[in-house]
DNA sequence: CCCCGAAACCTCCAAGTGGAGATTTTCGTC
DNA sequence: GACGAAAATCTCCACTTGGAGGTTTCGGGG
């Protein structure tokens, strides 16, 4: 049981005095997946206006309030749907770098990967609209987390590598703008309708981290 | 009366024949132009999911039901607000250029103007999410068709001016670059709280502009 | 196997939504 | 001023939405 309520397959099981419940449903971690499955696949057909708890709880074959049990709102679930993505795509990508683990690298992985679904770049936008207006609110925290951790994590990478001796407040730009830059880039591809578009992801992103490594002072 | 059925401020009054109404009533524009003041307040304040057709028509004070003559729908009626401001910013930045006429800084000016009003920013954010979805419905055309126009226009003063010379590739990547950074930048930094965050649009976008202008065979 | 109680889920409800068709307002013409 | 008709607006309606409280399911313990 975490602190807001609803379930997680996380949690240690409760332990509850005398005769009751010592833990969750067999069932409910597979549950909590397949309403996350599923609320994604609602969310990219019918885009954030159709993604209404009824319309996921339909998919998945529940009530919409039986959803509730799990998720306190409707937020709170896209924003778990997202921050469950995010996690698989970290894991993703640095599966796949091999001995290039460098932030540039994984960024312009991570970028190419997440583009190739929409639903989940419209997802991310959607709650970054909500944020942007509301960064107390449920997205809002999340995504100001999320990119906080992100621009740190950038920072220190690039200032032990490609950026060593420049000034921290030029790293810290470089980091919010490789962030900045991959998810515009990846919107406007997708406007684009992907490959065959104005937009070249893969080749845009490219330039900026070769930008960025040419930098004079920049270490070669 | 305009294609889409709805009522502009700019048509040419209606002839027709015999009697009958010869154009729109006398105050047809101004209100008009209320219900998309209004719309964006309602918006800011209560974000995309709070918009709706009624709560507009409250914010203006008539029924929900009268928006649609003016707008054949929720989306259409907010895809004009971001129309109508996008035309104002070009106006304002452009006025306030003077001499300094470059598409660098006309873009750097407008990302920190248009930061300023967060409604702004989510509502664009907003759309962007819908049209990732549907490049082909109202918010995604009108997306497509601004940033096709955006990185064009970026474009060619870039290749008269600083990126002289460069391939035409490299030119556009960047004209895609300055916009996604934009939108992106403006994001972090309204999620950050603004001014006082961890996010300092200003000196991040600079240094970008930087980057690009430096640029090994880049014009001085 | 039975009991118990919390987990999981449901139905009913009030509130909110956009659309259809009815009603009111405006204004050009005579 | 009267008339006519389109512009502008309204009310009513059916449908959708999330929440409250009721019901069913599950599993630990005896």
């Amino acid at each position: 049981m975490s602190s807001d309520g609803s379930v997680t397959g996380d949690d240690e099981a409760v332990r509850t005095a005398g005769r009751g419940r010592r833990g969750p449903y067999a069932k409910s971690e597979s549950r909590r997946e397949e309403i996350l499955d599923r609320a994604i696949e609602v969310f990219a057909e019918r885009g954030v206006d159709g993604t209404s708890m009824r319309a996921i709880g339909e998919a998945v074959g529940v009530s919409h309030a039986a959803l509730k049990h799990y998720f306190p709102s409707r937020e709170a679930l896209l924003v778990e749907v997202l921050r469950r993505r995010e996690a698989r795509l970290v894991e993703d990508v640095t599966a796949r770098a091999g001995d290039d683990f460098t932030s540039l690298r994984l960024l312009a992985d991570a970028t190419v990967r997440n583009a190739a679904e929409p639903g989940f770049v419209a997802l991310h936008t959607a709650m970054l609209a909500t944020g942007v207006l509301d960064p107390d609110g449920e997205a809002g925290e999340h995504l100001v987390a999320r990119y906080r951790e992100a621009r740190g994590r950038i920072a220190d990478d690039l200032a032990t590598g490609v950026m060593a001796g420049r000034p921290i407040t030029e790293v810290a730009d470089v980091a919010a703008l490789l962030l900045a830059a991959s998810d515009g880039l990846q919107a406007q591809w997708l406007l684009e309708g992907g490959t065959n578009g104005d937009v070249d992801l893969v080749r845009s992103y490219g330039l900026l981290i070769d930008l960025i490594g040419t930098r004079r002072g920049a270490q070669g």
